[in-house]
DNA sequence: AAGTCTCCATACATTACTGTATGTTTCGAT
DNA sequence: ATCGAAACATACAGTAATGTATGGAGACTT
């Protein structure tokens, strides 16, 4: 309704310029600039920059979380989760997702925020390898190769090209299968 | 013979600095500090930051692309050469790998020595494919997987527990095979 | 023995932040 | 209409860095 700022609105340009910039840029000063607004804004939400830190990690957990779900409930026949999971991200830009895990190298609260998520999406793609009938401990093995190729992937940072995209998903299913 | 410095010294504290504290803690002060002298001698050996942080992703560049070279010729018949490669990549503690690709995200000039080591690598994954008979496009394909697992495992950050070594070597292997 | 070059120290000016203190506006409830 | 809290501005002190200017100590040459 008003022209005011809400913690969620700061928070919600913390992940853009997350993205966008990188953890580096995750300064009270320039947040603020291009908020249009003196430093007195931000101070006001939170306590301090560490404080704002973490607001955005439990914002970014949350985010990272309903998508895992909304995957997990994107009905399709059980044999075909895999598939969709699959197609959908080795062809989605991951910058976010890049850029905390970047800052996760380096912060102690990022990296336990990466650390929760990867612990969900790998058991996640274990258990869909376990419903095709796969022995726990292969299941778990191809789920972590299967994870690590997201992993680097997301880490190359450039999409993979139109003429080999059939071919690469079907080398990441023969993995599975 | 003395106790003075050379820029090669700089560079290899450079390196450590960069492996145990990663990029964030490159500059000068902090830097002169461990090594026991005053920044006059850092802006001897370097214009500034910004050329110090170029000769440092030089020297990083050339031990990278050594190591590779190691590899090439790291003997062992044709045959079980990838194996040796996944053996060892796989066991490996990528510290200072994982601190330059996360510098890389920030820093161009980061970015184009990974995208060359990059390259080199790709292409060697890819030609020991093709020494297997396999098709360009499938060899192209396999060894962007494996790859791609390589950079997740070293984003990874954590070894693999020794009860899984062997099952998810064979994963690898049957990835390539 | 003097001069020169290399390597380093010290001191200074500058920049980009953080955090605090205090004052000002805006708004909703009464 | 006004009171109080929420949202913001302004000004200040402090910190951690950069880069520069200048001078000094040691070794190497001649």
């Amino acid at each position: 309704m008003t022209d005011q700022l809400s913690a969620r609105d700061w928070l919600d340009q913390g992940l853009r310029t997350l993205a966008e910039k990188g953890f580096t840029a995750l300064k009270a000063e320039p947040l603020s600039k291009t908020m249009g607004v003196s430093r007195g804004s931000f101070y006001w939400h939170f306590a301090d920059i560490s404080a704002f830190h973490a607001a955005l990690l439990q914002h970014w957990r949350e985010i990272a979380t309903e998508q895992i779900i909304a995957t997990l409930e994107s009905g399709a026949n059980k044999g075909e989760r895999l598939r969709l999971l699959l197609e959908r991200v080795f062809t989605a830009k991951l910058t976010l997702e890049n850029a905390v895990r970047t800052w996760a190298t380096l912060n102690p609260a990022a990296r336990s925020a990466v650390q929760a998520i990867d612990r969900r999406r790998l058991g996640y793609i274990e258990s869909l390898l376990m419903e095709q009938g796969l022995s726990a401990d292969v299941a778990r093995a191809r789920a972590q190769v299967l994870y690590w190729a997201f992993l680097g992937f997301a880490r190359s940072d450039k999409p993979v090209p139109q003429s080999a995209r059939v071919t690469i998903l079907e080398e990441l299913l023969r993995i599975a299968r």
